[in-house]
DNA sequence: ATGATTTACGAAAGCGATTTCGTAAAAAGT
DNA sequence: ACTTTTTACGAAATCGCTTTCGTAAATCAT
């Protein structure tokens, strides 16, 4: 079933037919009625592969995970973003082109020469713990980028995350309006990224209130798993200086300090208060429900989809945007 | 940048460079390898869309997420079994098209028509609340089909799931053996697929182990939300009846569930102990951490990925397969 | 050395659309 | 009534790749 089927069905040609499906002026009232309802009978739609190569638009999003740690679908804020962002561009036509990490390209990461081969007509790139040299490739190269979290120039490509410092300064408000003065850190070893953003506006945070920054209570773990956290927690713990209330720069690792004042007996927030970052779902189950700080990640994707469909269809550049994220109070501070 | 301008530059035809592609035979080494080396140093990839329009295969698969409620990518099973489908399908050369549920098609969930369209190999299907009968149009269809948590046949289907009546029985068990007698179920309200599965699977067990079914204590959730769970069992309790022990036939409903006994001060499991079913991330982080049933998403994603690919490459049809799951003892019962 | 077979390659016809350009018929202008 | 403009449509080239089939040259058998 193709187009000469559907065309010669009417007793027209396949020019006419082409021109109906995309909407040209230069066709009769009711040829144009008479085709659409065989194209509606016979449940035809035309190839994409075929459009693809004559137009050299394919509607297809290449949705590229940067990295290879802590940035896949099982990442908890990512994929919130992804299924805003799945659902605006859908709305807007296009539908999601995930790469594989591991296909039959020799250079696993050339993801230009991927786009090139699926001809994207542009492509959503989220962060990941790195930024390899393929990825700025990607965003320097003349198709449409947009990174999350991931900051990227190029002629054609932008960025979008939360306003992480302004995170770290809201939490810092927060403990400081509750009383604590004495505040430490639970970050990354390697630090980058929006975890290197977060750390730098502590740090600012913490003098602006003229809080003292003790290296004792800057703590790192060696990645984001719990128990990562865990284990950082209990070298500060075994150090036998707790601050009076800790910035975990992400919910998990705050689960693994949870883990170890547990361990320990240690109250949360009594022996020392704890805040979290990201507001995924577990922060509401467990005790004390995590104080944290929720990404709008509806936001996110949604913004996400517009200004890529606008650098898509409209050559504009949008700027890159920081969106604002809640403070969630609950109760481990 | 095409397969004539490497033609060229290698003094060769384009029938000579497209067998080198795609490894034919019949092609001299020291050419093969002269047009090897021009592809890698100018970054030649060839396009998928004219591949796909002469071939008839375009290496990608479709992922369909059937219905619309509790199934999309926020379904922390679901997404865990894509990640891993992903993973395994990559390696077997193939990528991932996520049709959105929102696109230009006039029938939005003509989905048979969105996979003739672009042409995908074969499609992995994900459970949804209801099955749509354009779903079991695409899997009557002769495009090799896979269900997740979803039994639909047609000549080129099959499915794959966790054996959800096992989980069940364990649980029953489980809950017998810790001298528990008098045991609850909350269930879903439309009750269908695999909770359904769980549910006649529980009431057997609770035959087997001559234990009695006592309708007061078997009561059901509006949908899949903790919320619902909450208001559920909140019934329950100013029923003034609990039994001794429930399970819940999800993790979030659980969540439900202890929400609404710590709002009574009741305690889990001393007045009455809880079991929920997938251990999702959470499960760890409640008071108690609740005991629950591990589904092997894993291995899920991965044998539907080899299955889907057998199906596609060998015409070989897989029967349906059950997948073991596993009791994770935590402390809620 | 001659015929048979194998090897290495290319010409050309698709695959299913789009799009430019040309043209007959109809409508409008005078 | 005749020219001009508009409308409605089609022929054919094109997009980039695959694949069949034909053939010249090289290799083999005798």
């Amino acid at each position: 079933m193709n187009i000469k089927t559907i065309a010669s069905m009417a007793g027209v040609s396949v020019a006419t037919v082409s021109k109906i499906i995309n909407n040209y002026s230069d066709v009769g009232e009711e040829t144009r009625q008479r085709v659409l309802r065989i194209m509606e009978e016979t449940g035809y739609k035309p190839s994409s592969s075929a459009k693809t190569l004559a137009t050299k638009k394919s509607n297809l999003i290449g949705v590229v995970f940067a990295g290879k740690l802590n940035s896949d679908l099982n990442h908890p804020i990512f994929v919130k973003v992804i299924n805003a962002f799945k659902k605006q561009i859908g709305l807007l036509g296009y539908d999601l082109l995930f790469f594989s990490n591991e296909t039959f390209f020799q250079s696993k990461e050339d993801y230009l020469a991927r786009c090139r081969h699926f001809q994207v007509d542009g492509c959503i790139i989220i962060a990941g713990d790195i930024i390899e040299p393929s990825v700025v490739n990607l965003a320097r190269s003349d198709i449409p980028c947009i990174g999350i979290d991931i900051e990227i120039d190029g002629v054609n490509s932008t960025y979008l995350m939360s306003d992480n410092a302004n995170i770290a300064a809201k939490i810092v408000e927060h403990l400081y309006m509750r009383g604590y003065r004495e505040i430490g850190l639970l970050g990354i070893e390697r630090n980058s990224g929006v975890i290197l953003i977060r750390e730098t506006a502590f740090r600012e945070s913490l003098k602006t209130f003229g809080l003292p920054i003790r290296p004792e209570w800057i703590i790192r773990s060696v990645d984001y798993a719990r128990d990562s956290g865990y284990r950082a927690m209990k070298g500060l713990i075994s150090s036998g200086s707790l601050p009076q209330a800790m910035f975990a720069v992400t919910d998990h690792l705050a689960f693994g300090v949870m883990q170890a004042m547990k361990e320990h007996h240690l109250r949360i927030p009594q022996d020392m208060a704890l805040v979290g970052c990201d507001d995924i779902d577990a922060c509401k189950y467990t005790v004390p429900p995590l104080t944290t700080v929720r990404q709008d990640t509806d936001k996110i994707g949604r913004l996400a989809a517009l200004m890529l469909f606008d650098m898509i269809n409209k050559q504009i550049n949008p700027t890159a945007v920081m969106v604002e994220s809640e403070l969630i109070v609950r109760e481990s501070c």
